[in-house]
DNA sequence: CTAGACTTCAAACGCCCGTTTGAAGCGCCG
DNA sequence: CGGCGCTTCAAACGGGCGTTTGAAGTCTAG
Protein backbone atom coordinates (compact mmCIF):
# COMPACT_ATOMS: atom_id res chain seq x y z
CA UNK A 1 0.00 0.00 0.00
CA UNK A 2 1.04 3.50 -0.25
CA UNK A 3 0.82 4.84 2.83
CA UNK A 4 0.39 2.51 5.44
CA UNK A 5 -1.41 3.90 7.92
CA UNK A 6 -4.47 5.34 6.04
CA UNK A 7 -6.87 3.04 3.78
CA UNK A 8 -7.54 4.44 0.18
CA UNK A 9 -10.86 5.75 1.33
CA UNK A 10 -9.63 7.76 4.52
CA UNK A 11 -6.93 9.25 2.00
CA UNK A 12 -10.23 10.19 -0.27
CA UNK A 13 -12.14 11.77 2.60
CA UNK A 14 -8.98 13.63 4.47
CA UNK A 15 -8.43 15.22 0.73
CA UNK A 16 -11.77 15.98 -0.02
CA UNK A 17 -12.16 17.77 3.31
CA UNK A 18 -9.30 19.93 2.90
CA UNK A 19 -10.15 20.99 -1.48
CA UNK A 20 -14.15 21.30 -0.37
CA UNK A 21 -12.95 23.52 2.61
CA UNK A 22 -10.36 25.83 0.28
CA UNK A 23 -12.71 25.57 -3.39
CA UNK A 24 -16.31 24.30 -2.97
CA UNK A 25 -17.74 21.48 -3.46
CA UNK A 26 -18.79 22.37 -6.98
CA UNK A 27 -15.32 24.03 -7.03
CA UNK A 28 -13.21 20.99 -6.06
CA UNK A 29 -12.69 18.24 -8.88
CA UNK A 30 -12.62 14.92 -8.16
CA UNK A 31 -9.47 14.97 -10.13
CA UNK A 32 -7.21 17.51 -7.37
CA UNK A 33 -8.80 15.29 -4.85
CA UNK A 34 -7.75 12.02 -5.83
CA UNK A 35 -4.33 13.76 -7.01
CA UNK A 36 -3.64 14.99 -3.71
CA UNK A 37 -4.76 11.97 -2.13
CA UNK A 38 -2.58 9.64 -4.36
CA UNK A 39 -4.94 7.36 -5.47
CA UNK A 40 -6.59 6.62 -8.74
CA UNK A 41 -9.01 8.59 -10.17
CA UNK A 42 -11.60 5.70 -10.18
CA UNK A 43 -11.41 4.97 -6.59
CA UNK A 44 -13.77 7.53 -5.79
CA UNK A 45 -16.14 6.22 -7.89
CA UNK A 46 -15.74 2.85 -6.63
CA UNK A 47 -15.47 3.32 -3.37
CA UNK A 48 -18.25 6.44 -2.53
CA UNK A 49 -20.14 5.74 -6.00
CA UNK A 50 -20.33 9.59 -6.60
CA UNK A 51 -19.32 12.87 -5.88
CA UNK A 52 -22.50 13.81 -4.29
CA UNK A 53 -22.17 10.56 -1.97
CA UNK A 54 -18.76 11.56 -0.94
CA UNK A 55 -19.78 15.13 0.03
CA UNK A 56 -22.56 13.33 2.40
CA UNK A 57 -19.34 10.88 3.98
CA UNK A 58 -17.18 13.53 4.55
CA UNK A 59 -19.78 15.12 6.40
CA UNK A 60 -20.86 11.46 8.22
CA UNK A 61 -17.18 11.13 9.18
CA UNK A 62 -16.82 14.21 11.41
CA UNK A 63 -20.39 14.79 12.35
CA UNK A 64 -21.09 11.40 13.75
CA UNK A 65 -18.61 11.84 16.55
CA UNK A 66 -19.28 15.51 17.02
CA UNK A 67 -23.10 14.81 17.89
CA UNK A 68 -22.47 12.09 20.19
CA UNK A 69 -19.98 13.95 22.09
CA UNK A 70 -22.26 16.76 22.18
CA UNK A 71 -25.33 15.13 23.38
CA UNK A 72 -23.21 13.31 25.66
CA UNK A 73 -21.31 16.94 27.53
CA UNK A 74 -25.41 17.70 27.38
CA UNK A 75 -25.90 15.06 29.38
CA UNK A 76 -23.53 15.59 31.74
CA UNK A 77 -24.23 18.86 32.22
CA UNK A 78 -27.86 18.02 32.93
CA UNK A 79 -26.93 15.35 35.28
CA UNK A 80 -25.06 17.36 37.49
CA UNK A 81 -28.61 18.56 39.35
CA UNK A 82 -27.64 22.19 38.71
CA UNK A 83 -27.11 22.87 35.37
CA UNK A 84 -26.67 26.69 34.34
CA UNK A 85 -26.97 28.30 31.05
CA UNK A 86 -23.38 28.45 30.39
CA UNK A 87 -22.71 24.74 30.98
CA UNK A 88 -25.87 24.00 28.35
CA UNK A 89 -23.20 26.11 25.67
CA UNK A 90 -19.97 25.03 26.61
CA UNK A 91 -21.63 21.20 26.48
CA UNK A 92 -22.29 22.79 22.79
CA UNK A 93 -18.72 24.67 21.81
CA UNK A 94 -16.31 22.47 23.27
CA UNK A 95 -16.57 19.50 21.40
CA UNK A 96 -16.60 21.57 17.85
CA UNK A 97 -13.85 23.38 19.55
CA UNK A 98 -12.18 20.08 20.61
CA UNK A 99 -12.33 18.76 16.58
CA UNK A 100 -11.28 21.95 15.25
CA UNK A 101 -8.11 22.02 17.60
CA UNK A 102 -6.93 18.38 18.27
CA UNK A 103 -7.72 16.20 15.36
CA UNK A 104 -5.57 17.56 12.14
CA UNK A 105 -7.51 18.58 9.27
CA UNK A 106 -10.62 19.48 11.47
CA UNK A 107 -10.14 22.82 11.57
CA UNK A 108 -11.30 22.40 7.39
CA UNK A 109 -13.85 20.17 8.61
CA UNK A 110 -15.60 23.95 10.32
CA UNK A 111 -14.71 25.93 6.87
CA UNK A 112 -17.20 23.10 4.91
CA UNK A 113 -19.41 23.34 7.48
CA UNK A 114 -19.64 26.84 6.83
CA UNK A 115 -20.01 26.14 3.44
CA UNK A 116 -22.62 23.91 3.76
CA UNK A 117 -24.60 26.35 5.81
CA UNK A 118 -24.27 28.64 2.89
CA UNK A 119 -25.50 25.87 0.35
CA UNK A 120 -29.05 25.72 0.01
CA UNK A 121 -29.34 22.65 -2.15
CA UNK A 122 -31.93 20.48 -0.91
CA UNK A 123 -30.39 17.32 -0.96
CA UNK A 124 -27.20 17.91 1.30
CA UNK A 125 -29.65 19.81 3.70
CA UNK A 126 -31.92 16.72 3.50
CA UNK A 127 -29.56 15.04 4.69
CA UNK A 128 -28.02 16.85 7.81
CA UNK A 129 -31.16 17.81 9.23
CA UNK A 130 -32.33 14.26 8.71
CA UNK A 131 -29.20 12.40 10.50
CA UNK A 132 -27.82 15.94 13.13
CA UNK A 133 -30.90 18.01 13.75
CA UNK A 134 -32.03 16.18 16.94
CA UNK A 135 -28.90 17.61 18.50
CA UNK A 136 -30.17 21.47 18.09
CA UNK A 137 -33.51 19.89 19.32
CA UNK A 138 -32.22 18.35 22.51
CA UNK A 139 -29.97 21.34 23.09
CA UNK A 140 -33.43 23.61 22.53
CA UNK A 141 -35.23 21.17 25.23
CA UNK A 142 -32.42 21.46 27.90
CA UNK A 143 -32.46 25.79 27.71
CA UNK A 144 -36.04 26.15 27.38
CA UNK A 145 -36.61 24.12 30.69
CA UNK A 146 -34.06 26.23 32.08
CA UNK A 147 -35.41 29.32 30.78
CA UNK A 148 -39.51 28.76 30.77
CA UNK A 149 -39.93 32.62 30.56
CA UNK A 150 -38.72 32.71 27.04
CA UNK A 151 -41.03 32.23 24.93
CA UNK A 152 -40.79 29.30 21.76
CA UNK A 153 -39.97 31.73 19.06
CA UNK A 154 -37.62 34.07 20.39
CA UNK A 155 -36.02 31.06 21.95
CA UNK A 156 -35.49 29.25 18.14
CA UNK A 157 -34.41 32.58 17.32
CA UNK A 158 -31.79 32.93 19.33
CA UNK A 159 -30.56 29.97 18.82
CA UNK A 160 -30.55 30.50 15.18
CA UNK A 161 -28.48 33.20 15.56
CA UNK A 162 -26.11 31.26 17.84
CA UNK A 163 -25.47 28.71 15.39
CA UNK A 164 -24.57 30.70 12.52
CA UNK A 165 -22.07 33.26 14.94
CA UNK A 166 -20.14 29.83 16.15
CA UNK A 167 -19.80 28.52 12.41
CA UNK A 168 -18.67 31.67 11.01
CA UNK A 169 -16.55 32.35 14.08
CA UNK A 170 -14.98 28.33 14.17
CA UNK A 171 -14.34 28.37 10.33
CA UNK A 172 -12.29 31.37 11.34
CA UNK A 173 -12.50 33.90 8.58
CA UNK A 174 -12.96 37.12 11.00
CA UNK A 175 -11.22 40.33 12.02
CA UNK A 176 -9.72 38.81 14.62
CA UNK A 177 -5.87 37.18 13.99
CA UNK A 178 -4.27 35.96 16.71
CA UNK A 179 -2.34 37.98 18.46
CA UNK A 180 1.82 36.88 18.11
CA UNK A 181 2.45 36.22 21.61
CA UNK A 182 -0.27 33.40 21.75
CA UNK A 183 -0.74 29.65 20.55
CA UNK A 184 -3.33 28.55 18.38
CA UNK A 185 -4.67 26.41 21.00
CA UNK A 186 -4.93 29.58 23.74
CA UNK A 187 -6.42 31.75 21.12
CA UNK A 188 -9.34 29.11 20.07
CA UNK A 189 -9.79 28.34 23.68
CA UNK A 190 -9.98 32.09 24.28
CA UNK A 191 -12.81 32.55 21.34
CA UNK A 192 -14.84 29.71 23.13
CA UNK A 193 -14.95 31.80 26.11
CA UNK A 194 -16.07 34.58 24.01
CA UNK A 195 -18.32 33.07 22.26
CA UNK A 196 -20.06 31.74 25.12
CA UNK A 197 -20.56 34.41 27.35
CA UNK A 198 -21.50 36.30 23.89
CA UNK A 199 -24.30 34.11 23.52
CA UNK A 200 -25.74 33.44 27.11
CA UNK A 201 -26.30 37.48 27.29
CA UNK A 202 -28.04 37.02 24.02
CA UNK A 203 -30.39 34.12 25.27
CA UNK A 204 -31.01 36.15 28.29
CA UNK A 205 -31.83 39.36 26.42
CA UNK A 206 -34.94 40.77 27.81
CA UNK B 1 -33.89 45.42 -27.33
CA UNK B 2 -35.74 42.08 -25.63
CA UNK B 3 -37.14 43.93 -22.61
CA UNK B 4 -37.33 47.49 -23.04
CA UNK B 5 -36.48 48.68 -19.17
CA UNK B 6 -33.59 46.52 -18.80
CA UNK B 7 -30.20 46.82 -20.34
CA UNK B 8 -28.38 43.62 -21.37
CA UNK B 9 -25.26 43.86 -18.01
CA UNK B 10 -28.55 44.21 -15.55
CA UNK B 11 -30.36 41.52 -16.71
CA UNK B 12 -27.06 39.61 -16.50
CA UNK B 13 -26.48 40.74 -13.16
CA UNK B 14 -29.60 39.70 -11.59
CA UNK B 15 -29.82 36.64 -13.66
CA UNK B 16 -26.20 36.40 -11.78
CA UNK B 17 -27.39 36.75 -8.50
CA UNK B 18 -30.03 34.57 -8.66
CA UNK B 19 -28.04 32.01 -9.93
CA UNK B 20 -25.16 32.42 -7.76
CA UNK B 21 -27.32 32.40 -4.71
CA UNK B 22 -28.64 29.11 -5.45
CA UNK B 23 -25.72 27.20 -6.65
CA UNK B 24 -22.34 29.31 -5.81
CA UNK B 25 -20.37 30.88 -7.80
CA UNK B 26 -18.40 27.68 -9.37
CA UNK B 27 -21.49 25.67 -9.09
CA UNK B 28 -23.76 28.64 -11.85
CA UNK B 29 -22.01 28.56 -15.29
CA UNK B 30 -21.96 31.24 -17.72
CA UNK B 31 -24.45 29.71 -19.78
CA UNK B 32 -27.08 29.38 -17.41
CA UNK B 33 -26.80 33.18 -16.52
CA UNK B 34 -26.66 34.13 -19.76
CA UNK B 35 -29.73 31.69 -20.67
CA UNK B 36 -31.85 32.92 -17.46
CA UNK B 37 -31.24 36.65 -18.46
CA UNK B 38 -32.35 35.77 -22.40
CA UNK B 39 -28.87 37.50 -23.75
CA UNK B 40 -26.36 35.95 -25.86
CA UNK B 41 -23.38 33.61 -24.16
CA UNK B 42 -20.42 35.89 -25.25
CA UNK B 43 -22.39 39.38 -24.23
CA UNK B 44 -20.91 38.36 -20.18
CA UNK B 45 -17.03 38.93 -21.97
CA UNK B 46 -18.14 41.81 -23.57
CA UNK B 47 -19.61 43.82 -20.63
CA UNK B 48 -17.46 42.21 -17.75
CA UNK B 49 -14.50 40.78 -19.19
CA UNK B 50 -14.52 37.74 -17.26
CA UNK B 51 -16.53 35.73 -14.82
CA UNK B 52 -14.44 36.79 -11.79
CA UNK B 53 -15.11 40.15 -12.83
CA UNK B 54 -18.78 39.57 -13.40
CA UNK B 55 -19.05 38.34 -9.57
CA UNK B 56 -17.32 41.70 -8.10
CA UNK B 57 -20.01 43.67 -10.18
CA UNK B 58 -22.28 41.56 -8.48
CA UNK B 59 -21.51 42.73 -5.06
CA UNK B 60 -20.60 46.03 -6.19
CA UNK B 61 -24.21 46.71 -7.68
CA UNK B 62 -25.81 46.59 -4.21
CA UNK B 63 -23.21 46.80 -1.85
CA UNK B 64 -22.47 50.23 -3.10
CA UNK B 65 -26.10 51.70 -1.97
CA UNK B 66 -26.14 49.15 1.03
CA UNK B 67 -22.94 50.76 2.68
CA UNK B 68 -24.09 54.19 1.76
CA UNK B 69 -27.00 53.86 3.42
CA UNK B 70 -25.72 52.04 6.39
CA UNK B 71 -23.23 55.32 6.87
CA UNK B 72 -26.37 57.25 6.84
CA UNK B 73 -27.93 56.20 8.78
CA UNK B 74 -24.71 55.50 11.52
CA UNK B 75 -24.70 59.64 11.26
CA UNK B 76 -28.00 60.14 12.11
CA UNK B 77 -27.99 58.08 14.98
CA UNK B 78 -24.93 59.50 16.07
CA UNK B 79 -26.18 63.46 15.49
CA UNK B 80 -29.58 63.10 17.26
CA UNK B 81 -26.96 63.37 20.48
CA UNK B 82 -29.01 60.17 22.86
CA UNK B 83 -27.41 57.32 20.25
CA UNK B 84 -27.85 54.20 22.07
CA UNK B 85 -26.53 50.56 21.81
CA UNK B 86 -29.76 49.43 19.65
CA UNK B 87 -29.64 52.97 17.45
CA UNK B 88 -26.30 51.95 16.40
CA UNK B 89 -27.53 48.21 15.65
CA UNK B 90 -30.56 49.13 13.89
CA UNK B 91 -28.13 51.62 11.88
CA UNK B 92 -26.70 48.48 10.65
CA UNK B 93 -29.64 45.45 10.43
CA UNK B 94 -32.19 48.14 8.76
CA UNK B 95 -30.71 48.98 5.52
CA UNK B 96 -30.04 45.27 5.08
CA UNK B 97 -32.79 44.72 5.90
CA UNK B 98 -35.11 46.91 3.21
CA UNK B 99 -32.54 45.71 0.37
CA UNK B 100 -33.82 41.90 1.17
CA UNK B 101 -37.69 43.34 1.65
CA UNK B 102 -38.14 46.11 -0.90
CA UNK B 103 -36.20 45.30 -3.96
CA UNK B 104 -36.84 42.64 -6.52
CA UNK B 105 -33.85 40.01 -5.91
CA UNK B 106 -32.61 42.10 -3.03
CA UNK B 107 -33.10 38.63 -0.84
CA UNK B 108 -30.76 36.52 -3.65
CA UNK B 109 -28.34 38.61 -3.01
CA UNK B 110 -28.36 38.11 0.86
CA UNK B 111 -27.32 34.61 -0.21
CA UNK B 112 -24.86 35.40 -2.49
CA UNK B 113 -23.54 37.25 0.60
CA UNK B 114 -23.49 34.48 2.77
CA UNK B 115 -21.92 32.47 0.15
CA UNK B 116 -18.60 35.42 -0.12
CA UNK B 117 -18.35 34.80 4.09
CA UNK B 118 -17.68 31.14 3.14
CA UNK B 119 -15.35 31.82 0.37
CA UNK B 120 -11.89 31.99 1.41
CA UNK B 121 -10.73 32.57 -1.44
CA UNK B 122 -8.28 35.55 -1.50
CA UNK B 123 -9.46 37.53 -4.32
CA UNK B 124 -12.94 37.78 -3.37
CA UNK B 125 -12.24 38.75 -0.01
CA UNK B 126 -9.35 41.75 -0.42
CA UNK B 127 -11.77 43.09 -2.92
CA UNK B 128 -14.81 42.87 -0.52
CA UNK B 129 -12.57 43.81 2.65
CA UNK B 130 -10.83 46.91 0.35
CA UNK B 131 -13.65 48.57 -0.90
CA UNK B 132 -16.25 47.89 1.93
CA UNK B 133 -14.25 47.27 5.33
CA UNK B 134 -14.33 50.89 6.46
CA UNK B 135 -18.21 50.51 6.87
CA UNK B 136 -17.46 48.11 9.97
CA UNK B 137 -14.50 49.71 11.42
CA UNK B 138 -16.76 53.17 11.57
CA UNK B 139 -19.62 50.75 13.32
CA UNK B 140 -16.67 49.50 15.41
CA UNK B 141 -16.08 53.09 16.46
CA UNK B 142 -18.96 54.33 17.22
CA UNK B 143 -20.06 51.24 19.62
CA UNK B 144 -16.65 51.67 21.31
CA UNK B 145 -17.41 55.47 21.88
CA UNK B 146 -20.90 54.88 23.65
CA UNK B 147 -19.00 51.34 25.81
CA UNK B 148 -15.51 52.34 26.45
CA UNK B 149 -15.53 49.93 29.17
CA UNK B 150 -15.40 46.98 26.92
CA UNK B 151 -11.88 46.35 25.50
CA UNK B 152 -11.13 46.38 22.17
CA UNK B 153 -10.53 42.43 21.89
CA UNK B 154 -13.97 41.15 23.15
CA UNK B 155 -15.36 44.49 21.43
CA UNK B 156 -14.18 42.71 17.76
CA UNK B 157 -15.03 39.27 18.83
CA UNK B 158 -18.24 40.22 19.33
CA UNK B 159 -18.88 41.97 16.18
CA UNK B 160 -17.66 39.31 14.23
CA UNK B 161 -20.25 37.04 15.86
CA UNK B 162 -22.70 39.78 15.08
CA UNK B 163 -22.04 39.65 11.66
CA UNK B 164 -22.06 35.68 11.30
CA UNK B 165 -25.21 35.82 13.05
CA UNK B 166 -26.70 38.45 10.88
CA UNK B 167 -25.26 36.85 7.61
CA UNK B 168 -26.81 33.64 8.53
CA UNK B 169 -30.08 35.32 9.85
CA UNK B 170 -30.69 37.33 6.51
CA UNK B 171 -30.21 34.45 4.37
CA UNK B 172 -33.03 32.85 5.83
CA UNK B 173 -32.00 29.29 5.72
CA UNK B 174 -32.67 28.77 9.68
CA UNK B 175 -34.84 26.54 11.42
CA UNK B 176 -37.59 29.35 11.91
CA UNK B 177 -40.07 29.43 9.24
CA UNK B 178 -42.33 32.37 8.64
CA UNK B 179 -45.93 31.36 10.43
CA UNK B 180 -48.81 30.94 8.35
CA UNK B 181 -50.64 34.40 9.34
CA UNK B 182 -48.01 36.79 8.89
CA UNK B 183 -46.78 38.38 5.64
CA UNK B 184 -43.33 38.10 4.80
CA UNK B 185 -42.47 41.26 5.56
CA UNK B 186 -43.72 41.41 8.81
CA UNK B 187 -41.54 38.31 9.16
CA UNK B 188 -38.36 39.74 8.53
CA UNK B 189 -39.17 42.76 10.08
CA UNK B 190 -39.56 40.49 13.40
CA UNK B 191 -36.50 38.78 12.75
CA UNK B 192 -34.74 42.35 12.38
CA UNK B 193 -36.43 43.26 16.19
CA UNK B 194 -35.75 39.67 17.81
CA UNK B 195 -32.10 40.32 16.32
CA UNK B 196 -31.11 43.86 17.16
CA UNK B 197 -32.42 42.70 21.09
CA UNK B 198 -30.02 39.68 21.31
CA UNK B 199 -27.26 41.53 19.38
CA UNK B 200 -27.43 44.16 21.91
CA UNK B 201 -27.42 41.90 24.99
CA UNK B 202 -24.47 39.98 23.40
CA UNK B 203 -22.66 43.04 23.07
CA UNK B 204 -23.45 44.01 26.78
CA UNK B 205 -22.51 40.62 28.24
CA UNK B 206 -20.17 40.80 31.86
C1' DC C 1 -0.75 -23.68 -5.84
C1' DT C 2 -4.76 -21.90 -7.52
C1' DA C 3 -9.48 -19.96 -7.77
C1' DG C 4 -12.03 -16.08 -6.75
C1' DA C 5 -13.07 -11.81 -4.51
C1' DC C 6 -11.49 -7.33 -3.80
C1' DT C 7 -8.89 -3.31 -5.24
C1' DT C 8 -6.19 -0.42 -8.37
C1' DC C 9 -5.07 1.09 -12.79
C1' DA C 10 -4.78 3.67 -17.52
C1' DA C 11 -7.73 4.96 -20.86
C1' DA C 12 -11.64 6.50 -22.75
C1' DC C 13 -16.69 8.22 -22.84
C1' DG C 14 -19.73 12.20 -23.73
C1' DC C 15 -20.61 16.53 -21.87
C1' DC C 16 -20.12 21.20 -20.31
C1' DC C 17 -16.92 24.80 -19.12
C1' DG C 18 -14.91 29.96 -19.90
C1' DT C 19 -13.26 32.36 -23.55
C1' DT C 20 -12.35 33.99 -28.39
C1' DT C 21 -13.47 35.08 -33.06
C1' DG C 22 -15.25 37.38 -37.03
C1' DA C 23 -19.34 38.47 -39.17
C1' DA C 24 -23.91 40.63 -38.85
C1' DG C 25 -27.06 44.03 -36.95
C1' DC C 26 -28.02 48.52 -35.14
C1' DG C 27 -28.39 53.68 -34.32
C1' DC C 28 -26.52 58.06 -34.81
C1' DC C 29 -24.00 62.01 -36.90
C1' DG C 30 -21.97 64.17 -40.93
C1' DC D 1 -27.27 58.13 -47.83
C1' DG D 2 -22.88 56.33 -46.09
C1' DG D 3 -19.67 55.44 -42.66
C1' DC D 4 -18.63 54.28 -38.04
C1' DG D 5 -18.87 52.89 -33.15
C1' DC D 6 -21.26 49.92 -30.30
C1' DT D 7 -23.57 45.70 -29.47
C1' DT D 8 -25.24 41.08 -30.53
C1' DC D 9 -24.78 36.81 -32.67
C1' DA D 10 -23.63 31.71 -33.92
C1' DA D 11 -19.87 28.96 -33.93
C1' DA D 12 -15.85 27.15 -32.52
C1' DC D 13 -11.55 26.63 -29.37
C1' DG D 14 -8.98 23.79 -26.05
C1' DG D 15 -9.51 21.86 -21.84
C1' DG D 16 -11.50 19.97 -17.54
C1' DC D 17 -15.46 17.64 -15.75
C1' DG D 18 -17.88 13.12 -13.50
C1' DT D 19 -18.32 8.62 -14.70
C1' DT D 20 -17.55 3.98 -16.92
C1' DT D 21 -14.89 0.22 -18.59
C1' DG D 22 -12.14 -3.83 -18.76
C1' DA D 23 -7.73 -5.40 -17.79
C1' DA D 24 -4.07 -5.93 -14.32
C1' DG D 25 -2.67 -6.42 -9.71
C1' DT D 26 -3.19 -8.07 -4.81
C1' DC D 27 -4.67 -10.89 -1.16
C1' DT D 28 -6.80 -14.81 1.11
C1' DA D 29 -9.16 -19.32 1.69
C1' DG D 30 -9.33 -24.05 0.28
Amino acid sequence: MNHPHFSTKERILSAAEELFARHGFAGASLRQVTSAANVNLAAVNYHFGSKDNLINEVFRRRLDELTERRLQALQEARQSGSATLENLLEAFVTPALNLATDRFGGSAFMRVLARAYAEHDQTLRKFLSDNYGHVLKAFAKAIHELMPELQKEPLYWRLDFISGALTYAMSDFGAIKRPPGRTDEEHRRNAAAEFVRFACAGLRAP
